[in-house]
DNA sequence: TTGTGTTTTATTGCCTCC
DNA sequence: GGAGGCAATAAAACACAA
C-alpha cells in the first residue's frame, strides 16, 4: 500500500497544525517525501545530516547508521541523482533513527500530548514532518496504553491470587475447626454412654443424631457465613478472619465458639432459646473432665481440649 | 536464504470537543 | 465544521530460527 500525502498550498501556504487531517481530504502519494519541506528544514537541526529523513532500503539492520549516514542533499553533485532515486523508492516505509526515537521518548515521558507548537518545534529539531510527529506520539500512546494495560493485569492477577490464598485457608481451617467439633461431640457422647450417666430430661427431647446435626448446622452456618464476608471484602480479611478465629468474650485468641472453659456440665439447665448454646457448652467446654486433665489451647493446636490419650485416635494427623 | 513472527510507521474511519 | 484523538488495520522493516 503505497503512503499518501496531502498537498498543502494555497494562499497562506501550509498549515502544520492539520497534518493528518489534510492527508485525509486530498490525497496524492506520498512516499515519505517531506515535499513541502524541499526547502529543508533548518540546518542547525542536530539530526539533520544524519539518516534521519532518508532510508532507500538499505540492507543495514535496525539502528545501524553505517549506510544510512548520508543526507541525499547534502552531496551537490548528487542532488539530482539521490532526489530521482527517492522518488524511485518511493514505497518504503523509513524508520526513525535511534537518536530522533529517543528524543522523542523523552519529549513522550515529559508530556504524553502535543501541543501544536511543540509538534512543530519536535519537527524541526528533528527534520521531520509534524505530520510524522504526530503519528508518532499516537502510535508511542497505543503503545504505552498496551503497556499499562498489561501492568494492571499482572496487578490485579496477583492481588486475585493472593485473596484466594487467604479463602482457601479460611476454608481449609473452617472444615478443621467443624472436624474438631464432632469429634467433640462424639467424644462426649461416648464418654456419657460409658459412665451409665442417663441422659438428662433436655437430652431426651433430642435424639443423639439430632443434637449433633443440630450443633453441626448452626456452626457451618455462622462460620461458612463468616468466611463469605471475608471473601467478599478482601480489604477486611485481617479483621474478619479476626472475627472467626477470636472470641468477644476471649482475647488470648481461643475460639468462643468452642472455647474450652471449667465443666458446668448441667444439660439440665438448658432451656429456652438458647438451647444450641447450653447444649454444646457442658459437653466439650470442659478443661476438666471427671479426673483427666485437658489443656486449654487455641484451634490452632493439636489438642483441642480432651485428653493426650485420646490422640491415639489418629483423629489429628 | 527463506519463512515466520514481531515491531514500527502510516492510513482510515469514527468520535468528541469547541 | 474544523481539529485532534483513538481503535483498527495495513504494510514495510526487522529479528531470528531452520
Amino acid at each position: 500500500m503505497a503512503n499518501w500525502r496531502a498537498v498543502r498550498g494555497g494562499p497562506g501556504g501550509s498549515n502544520v497544525n492539520s497534518d493528518l487531517l489534510e492527508t485525509r481530504k486530498l490525497k496524492i502519494p506520498y512516499h515519505g517525501l517531506p515535499l513541502d519541506s524541499m526547502h529543508f528544514p533548518d540546518s542547525s537541526s542536530s539530526f539533520l545530516g544524519s539518516r534521519s529523513m532518508v532510508s532507500f532500503g538499505g540492507t543495514a539492520g535496525p539502528y545501524n547508521s553505517a549506510s544510512l549516514t548520508v543526507h541525499p542533499f547534502d552531496q551537490e553533485d548528487n542532488g539530482y541523482k539521490y532526489l530521482d532515486e527517492y522518488f524511485n523508492q518511493t514505497e518504503k516505509k523509513r524508520r526513525l533513527t535511534v537518536d530522533q526515537v529517543e528524543f522523542l521518548e523523552r519529549s513522550f515521558e515529559a508530556e504524553n500530548t502535543l501541543e501544536p507548537e511543540r509538534k512543530i518545534q519536535l519537527a524541526k529539531e528533528l527534520g521531520l514532518q509534524p505530520r510524522q510527529i504526530a503519528i508518532w506520539f499516537q502510535n508511542r500512546r497505543a503503545r504505552w496504553k498496551t503497556k499499562q494495560l498489561e501492568i494492571d493485569y499482572e496487578t490485579l492477577e496477583a492481588s486475585y491470587n493472593r485473596l484466594k490464598t487467604d479463602y482457601d485457608n479460611l476454608l481449609k481451617e473452617n472444615e478443621k475447626l467443624k472436624a474438631e467439633v464432632h469429634f467433640l461431640v462424639d467424644n462426649t457422647l461416648v464418654r456419657d454412654q460409658g459412665n451409665g450417666n442417663s441422659p438428662s430430661s433436655d437430652n431426651q427431647k433430642l435424639s443423639e443424631g439430632s443434637r449433633k446435626e443440630a450443633i453441626s448446622d448452626t456452626i457451618s452456618e455462622d462460620e461458612e457465613s463468616k468466611v463469605s464476608r471475608v471473601a467478599s471484602k478482601p480489604e477486611d480479611l485481617s479483621s474478619a478472619r479476626s472475627d472467626v478465629i477470636d472470641s468477644p468474650h476471649n482475647a488470648d485468641g481461643i475460639h468462643s465458639s468452642y472455647s474450652f472453659e471449667p465443666d458446668h456440665s448441667d444439660l439440665s439447665q438448658s432451656e429456652g432459646d438458647n438451647w444450641n448454646e447450653e447444649l454444646l457448652r457442658p459437653a466439650y467446654m470442659s478443661s476438666k473432665i471427671g479426673d483427666a486433665d485437658y489443656p486449654v489451647v487455641s484451634a490452632n493446636s493439636c489438642y483441642f481440649g480432651f485428653p493426650v490419650e485420646d490422640h491415639a485416635f489418629g483423629f489429628w494427623s
